[in-house]
DNA sequence: AAGATACTTAGGAGATCAGCTAATTATCCT
DNA sequence: AGGATAATTAGCTGATCTCCTAAGTATCTT
């Protein structure tokens, strides 16, 4: 269950706008058309597009065309790498507590022993 | 506790290049000055300081010169945003679940009812 | 068939990004 | 003082990003 090298830039990179984070928040509550999706945004239609379609490289979104309605659906799966990357981070550096814990522990001991 | 509206953009493209994260990583054993970060990465020196900047404009990162050397530590907390962000995500996500597991379980008991 | 609707393509402007080299500054060591 | 070391500044390049307008295509609807 490997990622490809540049996978974890094409989602941050695809999570750091705040118009596509805006369409996901919309789209965790079900799934929607282009036309739909814009509505709340000032932005003409090819700039929007560009984010959905943005948004769909990255994995975190599909889109089905049916006659001349495109609809868009989050795919929630898509944020396990991110989510991932960010538990491993915390671990290390949680392990790095726990090291410095057991070390003051240590370091107690030894006081105790020693005086 | 609130975060200024563009916080979240800064945070994740910052997350977004593999130099920075892999940065993150190693920071996340302990600080560590700019030169020994530098060691692993062919970058030159000018492009690879202008990662940790950019770490640092996020908050992710903290610096401190003393003398000629310049030490960089990483501010865990400084995920936060990001973790929140993600978890209100699928909070919505989980809800919507939760709101079409209880429309099916009344469909089945309506069905109960009916035939 | 004609008009309305929903995207889609093409192309371009201006900003930001990620990298480089060359030269500079500030500190430390002898 | 003078050289080595650590970081910094300045300035340049090519690529990518985000937005735009204008025009095109495909699909309903009447």
């Amino acid at each position: 269950m490997n990622l490809s090298p540049g996978q974890l830039d094409i989602l941050f990179q695809a999570l750091g706008d705040p118009t596509r984070r805006a369409i996901l928040d919309r789209l965790a509550r079900g799934p929607a058309t282009v036309t739909e999706l814009s509505a709340p945004f000032e932005m003409a239609l090819p700039s929007f597009l560009a984010h959905v379609r943005r948004l769909e490289a990255s994995g975190l979104v599909e889109t089905a065309k049916d006659g001349r309605v495109r609809t868009v659906t989050l795919v929630p799966g898509a944020f396990t790498p991110v989510r991932s990357w960010l538990d491993e981070q915390r671990a290390i550096w949680e392990g790095r507590l726990d090291r410095l814990d057991a070390y003051v522990q240590t370091l107690m001991q030894d006081n105790d022993d020693g005086t």
